[in-house]
DNA sequence: CCGGAAATGGGTGCTGCCACGGATGCCACC
DNA sequence: GGTGGCATCCGTGGCAGCACCCATTTCCGG
């Protein structure tokens, strides 16, 4: 590797706790440099704005806007700019997700620090780099689906079924998500039927999980 | 402070790259030192009886074993040890659980590096230490409610019941559960409407918030 | 030994969840 | 200028979740 500049990061966890120790292990290395640390997405955008940064390392599950927002909106603004998402749970839906919005990797918090490191690396190099664990198979099913023209996975939910999806997940009632919405009890079924389908799943215990790991409420 | 032997620390999360950044962190520190690390409260166990441990620093969310399970049995067996548990929420209920479960100290991961390692130094001086913010206002309570003579919040749940709370989060029917349990369908809605009530809660969505929190069953 | 908590089972009844049909207007993309 | 996704709404119906009543047995601690 040439000595050029350090790759400038910024990092974005609501455990300031986390941060400072990902942040340790990432300034460790020479040829990477924290330049910015928020604690939610919101924030996150803003320091994007007006510090020039080489890489955003997201975690996914953040208040006020998830990470998964977060890298949507940021890989609008600035193409350039390599994002990795950093995310608590090993599950197909967020993985597709995650690349859906614009995120160059993907890493579990239950890698080793080495891994994350090399992550980091990769992205910026602009390389597919390798996975651990499961979700190389995850990639590759991906690509071959995206070559074949499917319809891919991690579409996922427009944005009103979302808001409906987090109603629910926050314990309420189809006619109080009917008041508070201000459509009919029988819109808001209808919405829940879909996003059921979707996901594959059967009632509201799942999709209250769903929601958590989406970030759409705290648990 | 004198110049004593460094605290022996035993660090459990499940997710290595958190474990990674906090073991940095306390390892910085001249009087604190890192001596086994685990990814679940098993584990943790498991090393507890091989390792002579002045401290364990435990997440409650695990696998295997909860961080609460492990500090039970962690101070079952070795009052001697200082438990400091670590957690993402910041809820009454697990507070007072971790108080009942043995520990002493609680600190959320959302607090700053300096404060873990007060609160570790603190714990293991046997002194009440400060808690970050809101939960000072927690432990008044908490102790008003012991003087007065207070049922105790924090009892929670009998084992029989967090079994029922750990299914009915994953999804499964009154009915699935009582197959499982070999029980009636009508002991399983027994204790559901028991657990409903000691917890306050309406309904199923929130039972598989709090088993989450719990860290009963993964998101 | 007695009181209370935990675990088990039952009955009754309402309401909300969920599945299955159908329909409409809108807007974007090809 | 279709085609398809999104959001909106409607009816019908079954079963499950949840509330509120009841009971029994066991077991533990004061």
């Amino acid at each position: 590797m040439t000595a050029s500049a350090p790759t400038r990061i910024l990092l974005a966890d609501d455990h300031a706790l986390v941060r400072r120790g990902v942040r340790l292990i990432l300034d460790s290395e020479p040829d990477l440099t924290v330049v910015a640390e928020a604690g939610d997405g919101a924030e996150a955008l803003a320091l994007a704005r007006v510090h020039a940064i080489d890489l955003a390392v997201l975690d996914v599950a953040m208040p006020r806007l998830t990470g998964l927002q977060a890298a949507r909106e940021l890989s609008r603004r600035s193409p350039a700019t390599r994002i990795l998402l950093l995310s608590m749970y090993d599950n197909d839906q967020y993985f597709f997700e995650a690349l859906r919005a614009g995120a160059s990797g993907y890493v579990l918090k239950s890698v080793a620090d080495r891994d994350l490191v090399e992550a980091c690396r990769a992205v910026v190099r602009e390389e597919p780099f390798i996975y651990p664990d499961a979700l190389t198979a995850l990639m590759r099913e991906y690509l071959q689906r995206a070559a074949r023209g499917e319809r891919l996975p991690g579409s996922v939910l427009s944005a009103r079924e979302a808001e409906v999806v987090k109603l629910i997940a926050e314990g309420r009632s189809s006619q109080e998500i009917a008041d508070l919405l201000v459509i009919s009890v029988k819109t808001v079924e209808r919405h829940r039927a879909n996003v059921l389908a979707k996901l594959e799943m059967r009632d509201r215990t799942q999709l209250t999980r769903y929601a958590i790991r989406a970030g759409l409420i705290e648990p």
